[in-house]
DNA sequence: AAAATGAGGACTCATTCAGTCCTGATTGGA
DNA sequence: TCCAATCAGGACTGAATGAGTCCTCATTTT
């Protein structure tokens, strides 16, 4: 369904953990306990996260993870793509050597005008955004968000 | 990597193929020869597109598909919900009844901000669009979009 | 009545993802 | 110098999802 991997999502989680305290360092386990994500994911997705530049990470006793830039500076963009590699919402490579499907590769020009406009969209959204929303209304679930995927009439 | 999947794909590309013959009906048969996907395939997005109500059928003999709506009043919103139903990036139902992760829940404001502006971004791009990018360079297959998924520095 | 076509759904195989774990590297302190 | 704590990297497994095919039924035209 287009959806992000759970992976990104708790990355979100992290970084705002992170964010709450930015002048000390966390390390995985505190995290862990922080945001009830089980220890070994957590791990997994700091690692990520520390790969893609998104935190700094210090070894040794006392060790632990920092924010590497400001809040207002990460975007989701920046997240999912440490995540899940770079935003394209359909690939060629599947096809092999060239594309077999001639009309349809013919069309892969307009996927690019649409995957830059998620990729905006992404990117338009900061970790700072993400806790101003988080400190205004706290829901515990939002049951529109998972609406069946029923079919669904053109509106215009 | 956040993309679209395959079905998706071929609808756009069975999409254009009706585009270009908006008067008349095209059967499944004729869609697949045309757009070099499987008959099978072909049939499987064809019945989904008639559901979203993209796509009219007619049955028995001369029966076949056509476009519902003029290409510029269909949206690649319109395609890929028809195809992958409700675009939502994050979904709370896999938590079973309520959230577990209490922090993580806090954050599905946020996301419901960003699933607006990918859907957004998804409306932005109608099949008339598609049809003038496919007319203006047709391009055999770009390596671009499928670099290697490696880990990315923050820009900003 | 027969043929052609779409509708709906079941089914299988492959791929991807989530999550865990193991081993090694680095750092600070006793 | 040694040990403990911590991160880094990658392998591995089971589950979930998706792609693709096929079968049967409903509808329409001749």
């Amino acid at each position: 369904m287009l959806k992000l991997n759970k992976l990104a999502d708790y990355a979100t989680v992290v970084l705002t953990a992170l964010a709450t305290a930015p002048t000390r360092l966390l390390n995985g386990q505190a995290l862990s306990a922080q945001t009830q994500i089980p220890a070994p994911t957590v791990a997994k997705v700091l690692k990520a996260l520390t790969r893609g530049g998104l935190v700094t990470s210090s070894r040794g006793p006392h060790g632990g993870y920092q924010l590497a830039h400001a809040p207002e500076a990460i975007t989701v963009s920046d997240v999912v793509q440490a995540l899940e590699g770079p935003i394209a919402l359909t690939d060629c490579a599947v096809h092999g050597s060239g594309c077999e499907i001639a009309s349809g590769c013919r069309s892969r020009k307009a996927f690019r005008l649409i995957d830059s406009a998620v990729r905006e969209a992404l990117a338009s959204v900061t970790l700072a955004d993400i806790l101003r929303a988080e400190n205004e209304i706290p829901l515990r679930f939002h049951p529109t968000l998972t609406a069946p995927a029923a079919s669904r009439q053109v509106t215009s």
